[in-house]
DNA sequence: GCGGGATGTGTAGGCTGTGAACATACAACG
DNA sequence: CGTTGTATGTTCACAGCCTACACATCCCGC
């Protein structure tokens, strides 16, 4: 009865692997980095062939591409998590900021790879793909939001104050990752999350 | 005579190699960008065999270091040639701000490099590479002294606005370069640096 | 129950980074 | 001036990578 088991042998077919590429492909970049990643090594993992994945993804940069986009959906729930632990509009915009940080320091590849990848791909003359386009609007969006609620200001005004709010976190989330705050102590998250919330506080209001 | 004649039939020795695989890197770097960079392609174009570079760097991420570390020189050079342009501290801050967003803007893939090489390094094992780290302390130098000259207060303000500052400059810049502004319209470096003028502006006398 | 589309495998080619042995040129010293 | 040592390039070799193409296997709708 060689029809029915399913589990024993290794089936033909893996049955959900293009999920499967991207949950493990995640933890193979937290891992190796972003050089060092590699197909075949991630469809070893998955128990699968090398080219088992090129059914589900065009070829290694869409592969990427798909991981960058999960990235950012990752970052937006960490962002409106830590919103809704806070309690007040300034407190959410802060939580928010901070949550962005964090994600970028416990996921310093990936982070890389999300905001690496778009501009990787263009020049690689494909046109933007609109999956990881709008992962990454939705990102912008959550922050410009918390920001619209501390404002109380026109549209224009708020979106001007949102993007400065974005360069600060993102500067400092990517500083962090990179090594770059390491002189200021022995624990650079700790230096930058008071930094940041410093920064957030004095130009938040205007 | 085959001695004393050193053009025509390329001599056996290169006989300014080093610089010149730097030079030359830094051209593919622009051109190919961070993947596809290839230390054979880069050897043919210089015209030596693949393993001549071997005699002058350890491996490709010793290369890739002193790529990064040349940026910074550069990167620096063109802050300050930026400022001495401009006629007041608080101007010259500015100018040294938009300098360095620029710079970003020209080279993305060199500017991706001298920040993701750091971290890179260190977790592949090596410890840090001291002339990198040389060179990007001093680009973060040059703007903590712009900042002195504009806000007359202590070391440790003095430091924590500059930290604010470098993280506003950079945060820009990396969304700039990584097409995360393109919504903003037809010329999104225009966009960033009025932008970033104004943010300087609005935080930097604090 | 069977035919076709979806999914995974096998094989192969050209590229890459890098190690080891060898070749060449120059420089210092007798 | 001749020898010898050392810095610099070359040749050969190998394993791993991405990917194209042909083939195998399974499942679903008729």
């Amino acid at each position: 009865m060689p029809a029915s088991r399913k589990s024993p042998p290794r089936p033909y077919h893996h049955g959900d692997l293009r999920p499967a590429l991207v949950e493990e492909g995640l933890a193979l970049l937290a891992e190796k980095g972003g050089d060092g990643f590699s197909l075949r090594e991630l469809a070893r993992r998955v128990g699968v062939t090398a080219n088992a994945s090129y059914r589900h993804f065009a070829n290694k940069e869409a592969l990427m591409l798909a991981l960058a986009a999960e990235g950012f959906r990752r970052l937006r729930a960490t962002q409106e998590a830590a919103e809704a632990a806070a309690d007040s509009p300034g407190r959410k915009l802060v939580a928010g900021g901070l949550g962005y940080l964090r994600f970028a320091h416990a996921n310093p590849a990936l982070f890389r790879l999300m905001f690496g990848a778009r501009a990787a791909a263009r020049r690689g003359g494909d046109n933007d793909d609109p999956e990881l386009a709008d992962a990454s609007f939705a990102a912008f969006e959550t922050l410009r939001q918390a920001v619209a609620r501390v404002v109380d200001a026109d549209q224009a005004t708020v979106s001007r104050t949102a993007l400065r709010a974005w360069a600060m976190v993102h500067g400092f989330s990517q500083l962090l990752l990179d090594g770059q705050l390491d002189h200021l102590g022995a624990d650079p998250l700790a230096e930058a999350e008071v930094a940041l919330t410093d920064a957030i506080r004095a130009a938040g209001p205007v």
